[in-house]
DNA sequence: GTAAGTTACGAGCGACGTAAAAATG
DNA sequence: CATTTTTACGTCGCTCGTAACTTAC
């Protein structure tokens, strides 16, 4: 068999036309070039060039099998990318959830138990992420319904409960609780990537202002200069317990629309790489 | 780039299963098997295998590689196939002609002028050589007309003429020349290959019987031992001057069918290989 | 004289085989 | 105990580079 070096050395020789240049642009000595077209004639059969003392020119057996070297070339090139692609894509997580608060808990987790993998995350409605596992955009779902599907694994997962977050002079900052319709007609400060918990605040206060942020920092800061109420969950208020929250205090919504519960989703085949995350709940 | 000597192991492995078979199989060492995935596993930047202490197994990724594997070795056995038949074919000559007698001149001709290439040859009607020619059954045709064409070449051979071959004790053994008229009705031994000559003596004496053979050996063995009269031209007068033709005796044909003029077709592109043909005429 | 190709010679990497060890059933 | 894989070590082959020669423009 003619090995891969020699068909790239064949393959410079049809593109730079001379063994010189093509030795230049494999960056070898043009001796090598030389005696490589030897051993692939040799090794084919055939006649590839036709010599004259000091010029040596590819006839048409040595097109027709320069050709076949890029050919084989070309293959092999895919190869190497399709090989590291698709092994890439075995060691990488693609995690879609329709709320932010269970990604906090699950992505520093994931960072310990599957290490050396690339994780990147998406917040987005249900239809998207289911036919996004479909397709295998996603590996891992993060839904506030289970699925009953047999093609997937489907396990409970944990559960956020929405709080108001406002300030000591709001009317209700002395509350121990408050429900949705107490609050509405009010003006909040939203973070707006926040997934499924828009469409329940909306519907539970009709009335009610958002103003969207599209930063998280720009929220913080906002509700730290105003008096205007904003949102959090347990989960938000324990992943950001380290930042000052001065002058402002949670108070939990009692309707039972401020508890959701998330369950994870994944395909059978990932059972054994996801496993391990559902008993660690 | 992988080499093609791993690729050869790799696609072993995959088909035999263990290290140790494909080693068996391949004709090597098996320690060389091993060390040659672990280097495809680096060269890829990719784990292929699943390891236990004595077991290893493709992963899904290494299925994929090995597949690959099998698609390059399979397309550089196909260039060595085609490599080599390509340069057969460019160092061979398929001649087709419409009658036996141009090929006797023809054939040692070739032997000297085209040295190192193997030449064949095959009697055939027109429609069948053209047709030949166009695909590449033939690289070298004559025909007993010209053939304008701009893609061939077409050039004037040599002509042929026909000859009864009668016994001393024939009626016409005295003659100068004899016509198609006054042989009509008698028998004829003849060579079954001849061509085009077959229909214009049929054509020409309707009344005639002809015995064919497919040896030619026979056609002198029986035209010796009988009266019967056969044919000749001068072009196998020529040919088979030396053997023995004792007892008979050659009369040219007076009638104009009895000439027949062959020109030499052959493509373009063929040029410089046969142009030396024509102008050895 | 410059540039191209071939030949000759030497060096170093690397592919292979042998031998030995560890593990499995 | 046989089979399979891995590791260690020595050897041989082969690819490469340098140098020198030939030829052509």
């Amino acid at each position: 068999m003619i090995e891969i070096y020699l068909l790239e050395q064949l393959a410079a020789v049809k593109e730079y036309g001379t063994l010189s240049d093509a030795a230049k642009h494999l960056r070898i000595a043009q001796p090598s070039v030389s005696r490589a077209m030897r051993k692939i004639e040799s090794g084919l059969g055939a006649e590839l060039f036709t010599r004259s003392k000091n010029k040596i020119t590819l006839n048409e057996t040595g097109k027709l099998a320069a050709q076949y070297a890029q050919d084989i070339l070309d293959l092999e090139e895919k190869m190497q990318r399709h090989i590291k692609e698709f092994d890439e894509s075995l060691n990488s997580v693609s995690i879609g959830s329709v709320a932010p608060g269970p990604l906090m808990v699950l992505l520093p987790r994931l960072a310990v138990t599957v290490a050396d993998t690339t994780v990147s995350s998406n917040i987005s409605d249900e239809n998207e992420l289911i036919t996004g596992l479909k397709n295998s955009k996603y590996n891992l779902l993060i839904l506030n319904r289970p699925v009953k599907d047999e093609k997937y694994v489907c396990a409970k997962y944990l559960s956020e409960h929405l709080f108001a977050n406002v300030s000591h002079f709001h009317p209700a900052a002395a509350q121990k609780k408050i429900s949705f319709s107490e609050m509405d007609g009010q003006n909040f400060i939203m973070y707006s990537r926040v997934g499924l918990w828009e469409e329940i605040v909306k519907s539970k206060m009709p009335d009610a202002k958002f103003f969207k942020q599209e930063n998280i920092d720009a929220v913080a800061e906002l509700s730290s200069l105003s008096d205007l109420p904003t949102f959090s969950t347990d989960i938000t208020q324990e992943v950001i317990s380290s930042r000052s929250n001065t002058g402002r205090v949670n108070i939990p919504f009692s309707d039972k629309e401020a508890e959701m519960q998330f369950y994870l989703i994944y395909n059978k085949s990932d059972k054994k790489r996801f496993e391990k995350i559902i008993s660690s709940v």
